[in-house]
DNA sequence: GGTGATATGTTATCTTATTACATCGCACCG
DNA sequence: CGGTGCGATGTAATAAGATAACATATCACC
């Protein structure tokens, strides 16, 4: 980490767009998915007017794996470590209840999933995997 | 259930309504995931007409575990074996060259992410599992 | 017959994602 | 310098997916 957010955009990878860095910057900030369309409204101010524009550079940080699509909530969140390409698959907590993400990476899992995929002779191009549930901090705020 | 609209149907559960029975109908003769329009498309002669009256037909067989909802999709498919909810999380290998999808169980998949999530403190309330890729068939009839 | 729960039908609207087309900036090459 | 190609950009229009709000109907049950 490590990076100051304070004055401007920070810099994981130095040649990102200005768009690019724009909407990694949002989802940086973010405590929670955004819809493309949310990041849209966030950077109105800073000139941006079309959902292309966001969808454009989502399709780049996401291939990079800068930021990841969360397919059951078509939402967007940044990439926790960036640093690390931990290669391999992730897996995402989704808490229904507080709306927030934890990223994970069970080796395991991946391992079983590509053994049957060799099994059954499909070839994987990417996997997703996502739990929805309650965090452990909403569980204990909440009642039964 | 006992009703036989013109022979197609077989019936797994046999207190279907009308709206559900045509909806998954419908999908148990696809080869592929429909997206709820895809169905009201098919089922504008039976005299549906507006996408709700299939949003609501799938939301009961979902919830029933008849039909599967693909998140990365926005698809749904019939369940493959409705006989036996073998309980439990299910995961998809969707094809991305003829579309058709696989529907398979993994028991330690699924006990490893509950184990996951019993060490992180999460209650998953739901575990989402897609593959994207391309099939044994799609593999071998093409090159590279 | 009355009541409540569940299913329906219909319209309008909202959210998410893409197509199509024009332009710009810049590296690279002759 | 001029040209060519490629990737990023800007903009408008529209497609595709999902839900809100409201009115009505059906049926079990008392």
């Amino acid at each position: 980490m490590a990076h100051d957010h304070s004055g401007h955009d920070h810099v994981w990878a130095d040649d990102l767009t200005r768009n690019q860095e724009l909407v990694l910057g949002t989802l940086a900030h973010a405590e929670a998915p955004m819809s493309a369309y949310d990041i849209l409204d966030k950077l109105r101010d800073e000139g941006l007017r079309a959902p292309l524009q966001v969808y454009r550079a989502l399709d780049k940080l996401t291939e990079r794996g800068l930021a990841h699509r969360l397919e059951s909530l078509n939402a967007f969140v940044c990439c926790a470590d960036a640093q690390c390409h931990k290669a391999g698959t992730i897996a995402f907590a989704i808490c229904e209840t507080c709306g927030r993400v934890e990223e994970f990476a069970e080796p395991t899992v991946e391992q079983k999933l590509s053994g049957w995929s060799r099994a059954a002779g499909f070839v994987p191009a990417r996997m997703t995997i996502e739990l929805r549930g309650t965090c452990r901090g909403c569980v204990s705020s909440l009642p039964a």
